[in-house]
DNA sequence: CATGTACTCCTGTTTTTCAGTGATTTTTAC
DNA sequence: GTAAAAATCACTGAAAAACAGGAGTACATG
């Protein structure tokens, strides 16, 4: 449905050329080996395998093709790992035709490209910062916490002290600011950390 | 695009006419108040509202229009509540183009219609029943639990005794399958109850 | 009318979490 | 190479949650 919107919004325009379509990372791989085009629309939901990771797979392979990430989401966690994993923009599912050729001809030129929906959560994200920034530990002691385990579990899984543990909590609770652990898991649940 | 995406993949179908398209919940209904079509294809992600919740009033307007909820998400809660709110079907939006015109003219005969992986996990989630059902009280102490508040505020809050809501959330956890609070938020949160 | 379900409440005990304070060692980044 | 950030650990006491087991009331449904 969406390859096919892509298609007659761009079929018509002078200048670009249709190569084809792929409906999951495997089939575009194999496309890719036949043939390159200079930009590729990925959406980051495939069947087989992750957009974020495929584009950055095609990326490794073919460093000269430029990816537009591509989704309904305007979650700022999608956009940053799209293009820290080689892409070179990032347009929403509801861009108008205008949005998408602005996409495609400022890409081709080397440059950035986010739509301005994403841009703008992409800035607000950047400003207020909702999302607490958590160390490599916290986010590993949160998601067992995530999954029942107590203090002293988790200090057995990772080989530290109980009151280690306790310690990485305390920080959890004040980076969410929150109070105990079930509002705590509610908001990480919320902000997809978990 | 997901409108382009329809338009062209219908507007070559004898015996369908597109009669146009709205891009908020408030333009779908000033719409609705010029001309009523016989089908509408609502996505449940609309700006300003919804579309679960669009679903609704435009079924108490206008009992005669059927409508197919189109989503991204393949998820049972979603589909349930479209169902509920008075939609006669559900699809996905990577459907194929005989998928959507299956869609429209099953329900256009009064009959349900669900995309095939939508029925899929409907069926799925029926038979196992992976969510537990929840008592109307267990639920407003689930989702203050949620809310981080304790035993005794939530009793307070209900006006009943603090022993009371421990029993509930006894019952919660049992239900959940779960031993803490942590593991019942995150499943909570993930089943999308709270 | 018996059975089941939901809601209510109780007494205890044990385990876990929360709060506060303080401190050392490793890593990371500039 | 040094300053900042992260990870580590300890102690205390209070608060909250988890576990166990029992028990009465209301209400609907078969």
């Amino acid at each position: 449905m969406v390859i096919e919107g892509i298609r007659s919004l761009l079929q018509h325009e002078k200048g670009i050329e249709w190569m084809g379509h792929a409906t999951s990372a495997s089939s575009c791989l194999a496309f890719l080996s036949q043939e390159q085009p200079d930009v590729i629309l990925m959406d980051i939901n495939l069947p087989d395998q992750s957009g974020i990771d495929l584009c950055k797979e095609v990326k490794q392979r073919y460093p000269s093709i430029f990816i537009l990430g591509l989704s309904t989401f305007n979650q700022q966690s999608f956009i940053e790992k799209m293009l820290s994993n080689g892409a070179s923009g990032y347009v929403l599912k509801n861009a108008t035709q205008q949005e998408i050729l602005d996409a495609i001809n400022t890409v081709i030129k080397g440059k950035q490209y986010l739509s301005f929906d994403a841009a703008l959560t992409f800035r607000k994200s950047d400003e207020t910062s909702d999302n607490p920034i958590l160390t490599r530990r916290e986010k590993e002691v949160l998601s067992l916490i995530a999954e029942g385990l107590t203090n002293n579990e988790i200090a057995a899984q990772l080989f530290i002290s109980p009151a280690t543990v306790d310690t990485h909590r305390k920080n959890l609770l004040a980076k969410f600011a929150t109070k105990n652990t079930a509002s705590l898991i509610r908001k990480a649940a919320q902000m997809q950390i978990i």
